[in-house]
DNA sequence: GTCAAGATTAGT
DNA sequence: CTAATCTTGACG
């Protein structure tokens, strides 16, 4: 048994987390089965400072996770379809997250594919909307607290071999320093 | 009440 | 390249 990702993970700015992030294990428990993957690819989205944060205009009912305690998650619906599964770091009131983008199936593989379909299967766990349809995360878990080991949860792991890869975020708006900023974190594979 | 836009994805 | 799909937040 891994160890629990504690709050102190969290409590750091999220330019530090998510790279720290990457190799880390991302588990979902459901109907008393693990789902478990390597996490791969991650963003970190700033609060006040970041136009291309969900924070960047305040805090509003959706994006309220964002502001409160680290180590909690903020799950958000996007374009009606797809659900996003982030962390949230720093100190509370920051406003501060990592978006989790891909992970590597490890534990119940079977259980994710039933979930997406078997002509999707191919494309398991890369995409942040894929990713919470693989592990049935929804708007349900926004606010879940990450650090009791229920329900969803993160453990640590080794710290990958292959090198990190650092560029712009994918697939957001904002001013040219947010597009320029080189947020995104993956392992090269 | 109305309305535009979105940290995506799959299909043409 | 574009449709899908619906919640949210801004405006009034």
């Amino acid at each position: 048994m891994t160890a629990l990702l504690p709050r102190d993970f969290f409590t750091r700015d999220a330019l530090v987390v998510a790279p720290a992030l990457l190799g880390k294990l991302l588990v979902r428990e459901v109907d008393g089965m693990r789902l478990t993957g390597r996490i791969v690819e991650v963003e970190a989205y700033l609060g006040a400072e970041d136009a291309a944060s969900h924070a960047y205009r305040g805090r509003t009912p959706r994006n309220a996770s964002m502001f409160g305690p680290p180590g909690h998650a903020y799950v958000y619906l996007i374009y009606g379809i797809h659900h996003c599964l982030n962390v949230v770091t720093g100190p509370a009131g920051q406003a501060q997250a990592v978006l989790i983008r891909a992970i590597q199936p490890i534990e119940g593989l079977a259980a994710m594919r039933m979930m997406r379909g078997r002509a999707t299967m191919r494309h398991l766990t890369d995409g942040p909307g894929k990713l919470c349809q693989a592990l049935r995360i929804d708007r349900s878990h926004d606010g879940h607290d990450l650090c009791l080991g229920q329900a969803l949860w993160l453990e640590d792991a080794p710290t990958p071999n292959a090198p990190i890869l650092s560029s712009p975020r994918i697939g957001i708006r904002g001013d040219e320093l947010a597009l320029a900023r080189a947020w995104r974190y993956a392992i090269a594979s």
